[in-house]
DNA sequence: AACCCAGGCAACCGCCGTGCG
DNA sequence: ACGCACGGCGGTTGCCTGGGT
């Protein structure tokens, strides 16, 4: 029995977020436990899926909350609780993270006011906190306690209003789906970005050796085209990326290059000229975006 | 300048539902 | 029908950063 590699933990380099976004580009955000082995990375795959969903989906918008989308996800919560993932199916481009997050800081926020005008107006009564626990069981924060008016009167909502749909978090569950629309709209989804269908991927991997033309297949969402930008790939000078090959050996051989900025899987080039390359790499102009970055800090 | 504190956010954990053999 | 593997979701934690003292 083979000893396995102690699985990664904790915040994602540059260079696990490239590999990641690299194999979700091959294969699709779907099959979380195969990226994660077939990538190298020593992560699980629900971290992966993790760091794809809240940070490296080219579709994230980040950055501050319009009041829009604020008074949407209190209207929403207070609609169906803390169901995050719903509400944030309701805000393209926002995650149920990022909504939960909001929400806490939210409440955090008119507890203590509630609480410093309780304490003006009468000092001696007790806390009247409405605020509990999230996991507190029932979790429907009434409409009174939301500092707007009242969200049952039927608000025109902008997200009804056929905004651009990002493809956020899907979920086959959904009761409030008509899920044959949404299977085909996924599958419709996928063949636009050019992934391949799982069976065309098993199919790719069952035989003996790895066809290297998916390696260096075009990633659709990271080119320059799409991105408005000259310099949306890794090495800032075409629109090709170059992926490592399917190997679970590829960290070590990357580790090893650090210093000098240039990565290599194998026999593979991976290549960063320079910070510059990072930067453009994403669709997105939030420079909150790139943080974890860092700009090299890390090389 | 150093320290403290609160806010923001990324990431992990555990549970649950679903699909498949 | 059952068990297992996996993905998804909600709750929680812990780190980082910026502002105040």
């Amino acid at each position: 029995m083979v000893v396995q590699e102690e699985i990664r933990k904790g915040p994602w380099t540059e260079q696990e977020d490239l590999q990641l976004v690299c194999f979700v580009g091959l294969f699709g955000d779907r099959r979380w436990d195969f990226i994660a082995k077939v990538s190298g990375l020593n992560r699980t795959g629900k971290s992966c899926r993790l760091r794809w969903v809240n940070y490296l989906h080219p579709g994230l918008k980040r950055g501050k909350m319009t009041p829009q989308e604020e008074r949407l996800v209190l209207e929403l919560h207070a609609k169906w609780g803390n169901r995050w993932s719903r509400i944030a199916r309701k805000l393209p481009g926002r995650t149920d993270n990022e909504i939960k997050n909001y929400w806490r800081t939210h409440m955090r926020k008119t507890a203590q006011e509630k609480k410093r005008a309780n304490n003006i107006s009468s000092p001696s009564s007790s806390s009247s906190n409405s605020i509990k626990s999230s996991s507190s069981s029932s979790n429907i924060t009434t409409v009174e306690s939301l500092p707007f008016p009242d969200s049952t009167t039927g608000v025109e909502s902008f997200y009804d209003t056929g905004g651009h749909v990002v493809s956020a978090p899907k979920e086959k569950k959904s009761p409030d789906n008509d899920q044959d629309d949404q299977k085909a709209l996924e599958k419709e989804e996928e063949k636009e970005k050019g992934y391949y269908s799982m069976d065309d991927i098993w199919k790719e991997i069952s035989l003996p050796e790895v066809n290297n033309d998916i390696i260096n297949m075009k990633l659709p969402f990271y080119d320059a085209e799409n991105c408005g930008n000259d310099n949306n790939n890794f090495n800032g000078n075409n629109n090709l990326i170059s992926c490592p090959p399917l190997t679970t050996s590829c960290s070590s051989v990357w580790d090893d290059h650090h210093h000098d900025h240039k990565y290599y899987c194998s026999d593979s080039l991976w290549k960063m000229d320079d910070e510059a390359g990072y930067k453009p790499f994403f669709p997105t102009t939030n420079d909150q975006f790139f943080s974890c970055f860092g700009y090299g800090e890390n090389l």
